[in-house]
DNA sequence: GTCTTGTTTCGACGACTGTCGATACAGCGA
DNA sequence: TCGCTGTATCGACAGTCGTCGAAACAAGAC
């Protein structure tokens, strides 16, 4: 449960040496949670809301789908691991694993020196 | 063409303020090239290749795909501003666009209270 | 010009995805 | 217990995606 700390440096950016095959495929689903615009939208709602956390009630009001369908979507963004969930009372509260996005984004870095000498 | 060193900057992490809708499916796009483990290595050993540029002849080896497969995944990874493509001679070659990584991997950075805060 | 090699486009096919309405489940309050 | 509200699951449907082989296009070699 609070083991993500590993989970953060455990990736070089993939700019530096090719990316293996299982890599890949692990990678490549996260990124599929969040190529859809709801999720995306899901995820940064939940991120910024206060406390760090949101309840579903607080989800389905910014989006023009229906309730089912952000339930689905938060599914997929809970099974790629980039948020966890929990029942309290009435409600189910949602938040955003640090860890994930951390991991993704360490991935992406494009070292300064690639970028300096992109000057085509 | 040039205008890339805007793209860096522009976006805040997106666990600071929800995202608009027009900035999610902009950004949904570029993830779902992404969201491909052959797409994904296809980005890697480009960036990785000596010189940061990579013939399709270089790319196509590594795979259990066809040629046509592969051109596939490339345009699809050029169409989302992830790379760039230029024939030059009889090779056509490829290299990363990093203010687009950059982009996406600044848009994913987990603030480190948000990381901290969330010692449940 | 004609052949050869490297790359892209085309058309087709099966598999997967996002969406919905209907329904089921969970917990609270009367 | 019963009803009410919040959330998840189910089944269905249209649309998109990854893949292939065939064919077209581009550039150099003979």
């Amino acid at each position: 449960m609070l083991g993500q700390d590993e989970a953060v440096a455990c990736c070089s950016p993939m700019v530096r040496e090719p990316l293996g095959e299982e890599a890949a495929v692990d990678l490549a689903k996260m990124f599929k949670a969040l190529s859809d615009p709801v999720r995306l939208r899901l995820l940064s709602l939940i991120a910024s809301h206060e406390g760090g956390e949101a309840c579903v009630c607080d989800l389905t009001g910014p989006f023009d789908v229906s309730q089912p369908t952000i339930s689905h979507h938060l599914k997929v963004l809970r099974e790629a691991g980039l948020v966890g969930s929990e029942r309290r009372g009435t409600w189910v509260y949602y938040w955003v694993l640090p860890a994930a996005l951390a991991k993704l984004s360490s991935l992406l870095q494009a070292p300064a020196a690639a970028s300096a000498g992109a000057a085509r």
